[in-house]
DNA sequence: CTAATAGTGTCTTTAAGACAGTATCAA
DNA sequence: TTGATACTGTCTTAAAGACACTATTAG
């Protein structure tokens, strides 16, 4: 406890007496609230560059126009935010399995024009080889991050934000490893960090940092991809989320 | 542009024709939302330690229980979630000038008992000389962190999630000279530092992190405090978000 | 003079950067 | 055997850690 003076007991369990009252009589539209939505970066490297999924919207407003997967909050179906994202996730892409992360919350009255609305912005890291042979919901596309479209709303600014997390993060965290599937080579890691970075990195210098961190393990097993085998390497973390005692 | 295959002009053209009467007829209600709040953890280092402001609810629900400053974003007043944010840091304390950041938004059907909710949490840092003579809004009492009475709703864990972030910022940003005056020695800004991070700081390195990223300025003023007089510094940023090379 | 606080000199350590070198293998 | 790709050795550099040292001033 802090202090001496915090609220005396009795009143406490008089005004928790009445709370059910309170609770019973409550309507939840006493007042306004914002129209509350999710919206989605989903990431992956596809042809050697950075690329999101775009959604054609079929309904108003912005019908017709490309945007970011989101959609509302569904009160009765999502125990919380990061449900609605994964629901959103799933039914884009088919896919459950992805790193999600929580980006920042943009809110304001002027983004959407039904007014006030808030976004709780989340991106998700996905494995190319995850997507083959797996089709996307109709109206969706992969597009590079470099070549988007006009996008609704203020979905430009959004993915921008995104990116920019994802850049940072790649600096200093093993995070672009959900990129990849399990086995990977290090160049083929290496080569994702790049592309993130938009600058190349020395090789000694990427290998020492991920086996002196130990986030990776060699598996014994190879892969014939272009002149000489290279071991194929696993991930030793759970949650990509480790960071590096330095920046790149 | 992304491909060749984005929405014809003419479809397009035609959709925002109709977008128009869509506008004039939807009624943000025809779906529950869930409720949209800001809550704020506002720091400031008192008597050596960490501290956070806390206060005494008025109302329904968990009235008389502490809880963190926030409420609900006003639709008409606050053109975004940070001008909340500022309008209820300003409400508690009567100050408008202070570092204020967003953490992140928890939202989920269990937090709040009115129903599905979700609020934004920011924490503010503020500068404890500039909190004397200045009275705080009744209810309000300043607490150290680490003897926080139980709160209301998961605002513990909400104040949790702040201090994390604090502490993690603390580590390789210049973010808690927003705790101290704008003239302040070097002693001061260390003494900040460990207090936050929990742990002593070598005083050379420390000093040397600081000149030789060139965050502080020597001012020429001294101050007397103990037995030796102590160099003014002032801080060179405009944002205290610079990033340090490394880490603590 | 003494004690306490302000501030410095300098050696070590850690991990990244640079870059040239060796290893393996398909064609 | 050639050339491309995989992988290593090792020197340099940047910045933190350790810690002993000097400087200033109130009492």
């Amino acid at each position: 406890m802090c202090g001496l003076d915090s609220p005396p007991n009795f009143n406490r369990i008089l005004a928790m007496a009445t709370e059910r009252e309170y609770l019973r009589t409550y309507s939840s539209r006493h007042f306004e609230a914002p129209l509350a939505t999710v919206d989605l970066v989903i990431f992956s490297i596809l042809k050697g560059s950075l690329h999101l999924l775009i959604i054609e919207r079929e309904n108003f407003p912005a019908k017709r126009q490309w945007a970011l997967p989101g959609g509302f909050v569904d009160l009765r179906r999502d125990k919380d935010l990061e449900t609605t994202a994964r629901r959103k996730l799933r039914e884009k892409t088919g896919l459950t399995l992805a790193h999600i992360e929580q980006v920042q919350t943009v809110g304001n009255a002027a983004r959407d024009p039904r007014g006030w609305s808030l976004t709780t912005l989340y991106f998700a890291l996905i494995d190319a080889t995850a997507l083959e042979h797996r089709p996307l919901v109709s109206g969706a596309k992969w597009c590079a991050f470099n070549e988007l479209p006009t996008l609704a709303f203020d979905h430009a600014m959004l993915a921008g934000l995104a990116a920019k997390r994802l850049l940072n993060k790649t600096r200093y965290t093993a995070l672009p490893m959900s990129l990849l599937p399990t086995l990977f080579t290090l160049t083929e890691l290496q080569t994702i960090y790049e592309t993130i970075l938009g600058q190349s990195i020395d090789k000694k210098a990427f290998r020492r940092r991920m086996t002196d961190a130990g986030v990776v393990r060699e598996t014994g097993e190879f892969k014939v991809a272009g002149k000489r085998q290279a071991q194929l390497y696993a991930s030793t973390l759970s949650d990509y989320s480790f960071e590096f005692p330095r920046s790149v």
